[in-house]
DNA sequence: ATCCCGAGGG
DNA sequence: CCCTCTGGAT
């Protein structure tokens, strides 16, 4: 391990802040004016992006206010709101299933521990980690297929495990950063860090990347 | 064809 | 570790 590796990785957090400003809230493209919205946009984000999510939750939200009445709706019902984000089936029996739980389990109100919302049926680790980190402002790194590549690209870790790449991170990034490092790094993945064609001339960390396709 | 802020089951 | 679930944009 370099001794100037710590210092490369301040860095790298501090430009990504300089190009994406804000608070992990202000930074988080899915819309949600509570934890449990935020909740279930974050459930139906997989595999879809936040633009469709966003065109479908106002009137899921409209329909289904609270965990409660979302626990009681009707599968088709449920199922043809969301119809657009894709993996529709399991998202709403997921959603049932898990607005149940937050009912009989939690009084309606959303956990916010790692452990409780991980537990709930159709919550991972990453799903998690978003709840956490924006809607509570806790320590959370969620790691998504954004997070994974620019952290292989940029040599933060050499797991391809996204549970593992997130203990890599977390092991030197402040706390209080880790939010909002994993948005930007979204962002920056989605702008500029692309999959197919990194556009390594825009990119503000450049000359601190092993992966940088210029000279 | 490939990608999008995944999770559960085998 | 692998597979499956899925529509929509590019």
């Amino acid at each position: 391990m370099d001794s100037l590796e710590p210092v490369r990785r301040v860095e790298i957090i501090d430009r990504l802040r300089a190009a994406y400003p804000g608070s992990a809230k202000e930074l988080c493209a899915l819309k949600f004016e509570s934890p449990f919205q935020l909740l279930i946009a974050t459930i139906l984000s997989a595999q879809c992006t936040d633009e469709r999510v966003n065109a479908a939750t106002p009137k899921l939200f409209q329909e289904f206010p609270t965990p409660q009445d979302m626990s009681l709706a009707n599968r088709e019902d449920l199922e043809s709101l969301i119809y657009s984000t894709g993996f529709y089936k399991n998202k709403a029996k997921n959603i049932i299933d898990m607005t149940n739980v937050l009912v009989s389990e939690y009084g309606g109100r959303v956990p916010d521990t790692m452990e409780e919302l991980s537990g709930l049926p159709g919550v991972g680790r990453k799903t998690a980690n978003v709840v956490l980190s924006v809607a509570f402002s806790k320590p959370g790194l969620p790691v998504d297929t954004h997070v994974l590549r620019l952290s292989l690209r940029l040599g933060l870790t050499k797991e391809k495990d996204p549970v593992k790449v997130e203990r890599d991170l977390m092991s030197w990034m402040p706390e209080a950063e880790a939010g909002g490092f994993s948005l930007r790094l979204i962002l920056h993945g989605r702008q500029v860090c692309s999959a197919r064609k990194p556009k390594c001339d825009q990119c503000v960390l450049e000359d601190l990347c092993p992966s940088s396709t210029l000279a």
